[in-house]
RNA sequence: GCGGGGAUAGCUCAGCGGUAGAGCGUCACCUUCCCAAGGUGAGGGCCGCGGGUUCGAAUCCCGUUCCCCGCUCCA
């Protein structure tokens, strides 16, 4: 199965649906362009997420935070600090050590040894080495001249020293004078904003704050087409709650969550719950929602009870109070906060693997995106059966009236079979054809993308044909 | 980042020292009253990029960028 991921990357190209980054200048490794039919479903599949989350909760409110922020704000959330060090791999074991905490071990395995004078004098080159103006080439040096070897596989097969930053640093102000991020998550902006948020919208706990947005993060291994990217989107709400009642929500999110996937037609069987082993330092509890890849089980979406965590990292380092006041229980306290986080580009990608599907009509093989009507690119395309008696100005006519309702392709050039296929290969779910009968009567035939069967309808109830039509729709076509 | 494989037309690929090919797609005209392969014609590639070897490089060598497969974290 991993040629699927080939052939739907083929498709994407060819479609216009993704591109690779600056293509013409060689491409940008792992970041990708969303072409004219790629936007219109990723605008569909936001618009999607935002009306699931934001208008049909009347607990959640929108956001649209920058994505540079007060430098501060990342010292406060850990990331300028978890993601700053100087790093060395044994290429033996895989492993990743600091490079300067391995040259303090080894000085401690010395002086454990009785070695003293060794230790004193490694110590104190690793103390040069810091100050150096290539701190890193010089821990490698050190590494090196001590023959110091991989702790777990006692290998001495180093790679060289190197940087992790996990964040893309810019400059901020005309003179460069000072160093900004570009965010590597959308929560934070959320977490600064709370209470604005919370008190403009005029809101009680519990409430939540989403939000659709970039991030960037300087990935170490950034592969497998968009599913992990540089510069990626996602569709986040940090739900803020009283002690005590997360286990609540974390429920409740879970099913509205994994829902969404399956209304987007998403086929279930492909969808599960995965607890993570490992919490991170400010989580209680972490699921994700995996999809299976053609590359196999993959994370698409994280929950996660974060506690009172990040509120009260900003309440420390901005001095400012991020605590709620509850008036009925007259009672002051720091909220937990519920955190969903999906990936759009891995939504994306998700929906293009589990829509791709190679059939067969009356022996001819062909290849379709069964993807939701209501998250296609063109949710319907509108020909002429033949290009003359007046039926391209009659289709011309219809084009218009449903382009008041949705994105539609017209089209009249080559055979009706290779519009068709066109139009499968798009995912777009309705074709609607003026033909000789229409001259006559004014019904239209609308062939179905999944099932390629045709209903004739009158020509004004397409549009309302099409919306029942799209209600509802799964995969398997019950 | 490390190891392995690759980069030739929009897509899938052939060519592997002697001046660039196929299929599909695209475009134009004709044909066609409904599921890609009816006709005619057209456009499109300094063979990823840079350097070297050679009389001559898509083809051999080196570097680089990008892609794919394994090893690891995340949305």
């Amino acid at each position: 199965m991993p040629d699927l991921l080939d052939k739907i990357v083929s498709l994407a190209k060819q479609r216009g649906l993704i591109f690779q980054s600056s293509e013409i200048y060689g491409g940008m490794a792992a970041i990708y362009d969303y072409g004219p039919l790629g936007v219109e479903l990723k605008r569909n599949v936001k618009e999607r997420w935002w009306q699931a989350m934001v208008y049909q909760n009347d607990d959640v409110v929108g956001l649209d935070a920058a994505i540079m922020m007060h430098p501060e704000v990342w010292k406060a959330s850990g990331h300028l600090d978890a993601f700053n060090d100087p790093m060395i791999d044994d290429r033996q074991s895989g492993h990743r050590y600091r490079a300067d905490e391995l040259i303090e071990e080894h000085a401690a395995s010395l002086r454990s040894d009785g070695e003293d004078e060794e230790a004193a004098r490694v110590e104190e080159q690793l103390a040069e080495a810091r100050r150096a103006d290539d701190p890193n080439e010089a821990f490698y040096d050190i590494i090196h001249e001590e023959e110091i070897r991989g702790p777990d596989s006692g290998a001495f097969d180093w790679t060289a020293v190197r940087n992790f930053n996990l964040m893309f640093a810019s400059n901020y102000g005309p003179a460069s004078d000072s160093t900004v991020y570009l965010r590597p998550e959308t929560a934070q902006g959320i977490f600064v904003n709370f209470r604005n948020a919370q008190e403009t919208a005029r809101q009680h706990l519990p409430f939540g704050i989403a939000q659709i947005g970039k991030a960037f993060r300087n990935e170490i291994v950034a592969r497998q087409f968009v599913f992990r990217t540089r510069e990626f989107e996602q569709m986040e709400m940090q739900y803020f709650l009283k002690p005590g009642e997360e286990e609540d929500a974390f429920q409740r999110w879970k099913e509205k969550r994994m829902n969404w996937h399956v209304e987007n037609g998403v086929r279930p069987e492909r969808l599960r719950w995965h607890a993570h082993d490992q919490l991170s330092h400010y989580a209680v509890a972490a699921e994700d929602i995996q999809y299976q890849f053609p590359m196999g089980w993959k994370e698409l979406e994280g929950l996660h009870s974060r506690t009172d965590f990040d509120l009260e990292q900003h309440e420390e380092h901005s001095g400012k109070k991020m605590s709620y006041y509850d008036p009925w229980e007259e009672e002051r306290y720091t909220p937990y906060v519920v955190e969903t986080s999906a990936g759009l580009d891995r939504t994306i990608l998700m929906l293009l693997c589990d829509a791709y599907t190679e059939d067969e009509i009356s022996g001819d093989e062909r290849t379709v995106l069964q993807l939701h009507p209501e998250l296609a690119p063109y949710r319907a395309a509108v020909f002429p059966l033949v290009k003359k008696e007046g039926m391209p100005e009659r289709a011309h006519e219809i084009e218009r009236d449903l382009r008041q309702h949705f994105n539609v392709m017209y089209d009249e050039r080559g055979s009706m079979g290779k519009r068709y296929r066109r139009m499968d290969e798009a995912g777009t779910p309705f074709c609607i054809t003026v033909d000789g009968q229409t001259m006559e009567d004014g019904t239209v035939t609308v062939r179905d993308r999944d099932t390629t069967e045709q209903d004739r309808v009158p020509a004004e109830n397409v549009a309302t044909y099409i919306f029942d039509a799209s209600r509802g729709w799964t995969p398997d076509g019950a």
